[in-house]
DNA sequence: TATGAATGAGCATTCATTCAT
DNA sequence: AATGAATGAATGCTCATTCAT
């Protein structure tokens, strides 16, 4: 590797790092005062900066709220991917998606919460029809998961599933809005909890 | 009464009327939209007149959605308070709190929908402190329903009460943001199966 | 008079005497708020009427003020060319003019001090050009009792005659500011401090 | 000084000037067509620029008057309290304030004119107290000045100081109405002519 | 005569975005 | 990389005016 090579991979790395932190500044402050409330000044000058210079690093606001969005979703389908993969029973399945859920919460609480409030919005916008894909995915994974278990007799027969399925697409990231990583409830314990509460109320 | 006196209650009426088609179009187009992306004047073409004209009928786009959740929180106190007033037991205090909020729900959809996206931005404005006011109501009629209920037995004695109220309280209105009055499944049954689902969940 | 005369004209009159308390009330306000700074809902309701009632005795906020002005303007003049009629010394019409000014100011003092105010705006708007027209009356007016006095030896030789008919012109009506009719100080009194103060200012 | 320092103290300067350039035209146009009738985008104009961009210099349309009036108030007190700080007698000082006056006026054209016309408006606007703390402050220093020369005798014994003063009050500033800095007349010389007139008016 | 609902042009202000430096 | 002055479209709101009743 050259110096010439090294030197570029210096700069490359820490535009990326300055990227990220202005990333995470914007992430932080969409979550918290909605995106549509929240100002181009405010994040630049979270990130310690100005207005006009986040225009080095990103083309609009738009793109920043994209690259929040789909780098949550990446993660969050590979973790999802990786369970349903496992070939485990209806039961089983259902809890490790939702402690699945929890683990992508807690690395990705401001992304959580964004995607709750804006994902209505936003998939309007042809950009952001990969929002809309998401959500069709997500439905067709968990209405397998209940409609398996139900057949198998695992879970309660009388069981609306398509109502299941929504009662658990609202009320899985629900704790991000008040979710804290050093807060007194771990992710996990939180997920135990959601777990117990729900999949008693739909075993058989 | 007076032909006078007559002729003046029609107006009173009718200008009533036109507030509440005006507020109806308002109502359904924040809860869509989200207050700050609605403009005025898109709420004037919904309600079939020109930006301005709002004005004669309302101080304020503020004034707006404060008449509409105001409105709304006045009925859905009216309603709970009767349930709590009833000195049932904990686990029919719960379900019968439930039902009112569908029945809430139904009555009030859009409101309902604004409550849950503007709240936390809104409660900010002292104007809206009532809904500070009526978020901390909300949390101790709760808190009293399941302490009351892990005491006498009725419920789960390793229930995180903390945990179960917020999971009520972010869960309970999540509906309105698909429920539709004249879709396949009534409110009531909705409030059915979210009970047998919930209630199963934290039942002793 | 047949009836049928004697009635329209009494509506005539009534109708006369409701366009005065209107022009009274919009002066009143003009001349305490600005002419700009009122409005036409303000003038309305302070004659006890709303809004669009106006136009039924105007055709616009600007044929009010147009009335209050020129009515005022044609009573000053009435008053100031009796006074240049009666071939008095310089001395003795500049205490007479002034006092006619006193005079005037007494009777229309809502209307001097919007004349005071907004006649530079409005002098530009070609419908107000006789606002201009007056000024330049005026100035001949007092140049020719100065001009004369000095002349003949009355006034100070020394004296810069457009200078001290600038200085009346603005001058003679800052009372109207202040003064009540029913305040501790009378018109006249007024009148008398002012031609004692500047007459002796100016006598050689 | 390094480069950057000085590259900093450019940057300031040239801020500074821009802004003051901004001002001095709000200020021409505030004085000559009101403020209330002036709009931000006039002010803009004539200061090459758009409507938007005086949002980067000033806070808001009032921040300019403010900024005008407040500077123009603080000269005009120095130069007031070093006149009356030196212990002149009444004649003398009498002399030397309209003097002064007469120079604030040449400094500050424009905004003795915004100061006449709108002081009464905004001096109801909290913000704008010092309005009317400066006004008290103006009548306090006059009738010392008044009532201490009728004491001594130098000043005329019938003489109503509270006329004199509210006389004064309302004379001093109107030459701003006409005064040019180019023009004919200096500020000198129309303050000579000003105080033999009033002067003699009011000497025993 | 008067009402009151509605109009529509205009206003101060905000804010994402651009660009010369 | 970052600055900061400027842009210009859009927003909430005001107000003189109109007109059917």
């Amino acid at each position: 590797m050259s110096p010439r090579q090294r030197d570029t991979d210096g700069n490359a790395a820490a535009r990326e790092q300055r990227r990220a932190e202005v990333l995470a500044a914007a992430a932080e402050l969409f979550a918290s005062r909605g995106y549509a409330a929240t100002t181009v000044r405010e994040v630049a000058e979270a990130a310690g900066m100005l207005g006009g210079s986040l225009y080095y690093h990103f083309d609009s606001k738009e793109s920043m709220i994209n690259e929040i969005l789909s780098g949550f979703l990446t993660e969050m389908w590979a973790d999802y991917d990786r369970v349903t993969a496992a070939g485990l029973g209806p039961a089983e399945t259902f809890t490790e998606l939702i402690t699945s859920s929890f683990r992508t919460l807690d690395a990705h609480r401001a992304a959580v919460v964004i995607y709750q409030k804006e994902s209505g919005q936003l998939g309007r916008n042809p950009r952001f029809s990969y929002l809309n894909d998401s959500q069709r995915k997500f439905r067709e994974m968990w209405l397998k998961v209940l409609d398996t278990g139900v057949k198998d007799g695992v879970f309660r027969a009388e069981l609306d599933t398509g109502l299941v399925y929504r009662f658990i697409r609202d009320t899985v990231w629900l704790a991000a809005g008040w979710y804290r990583h050093d807060g007194p409830l771990s992710a996990e314990e939180i997920a135990r909890q959601y777990i117990a509460m729900v999949l008693n109320g739909i075993l058989a």
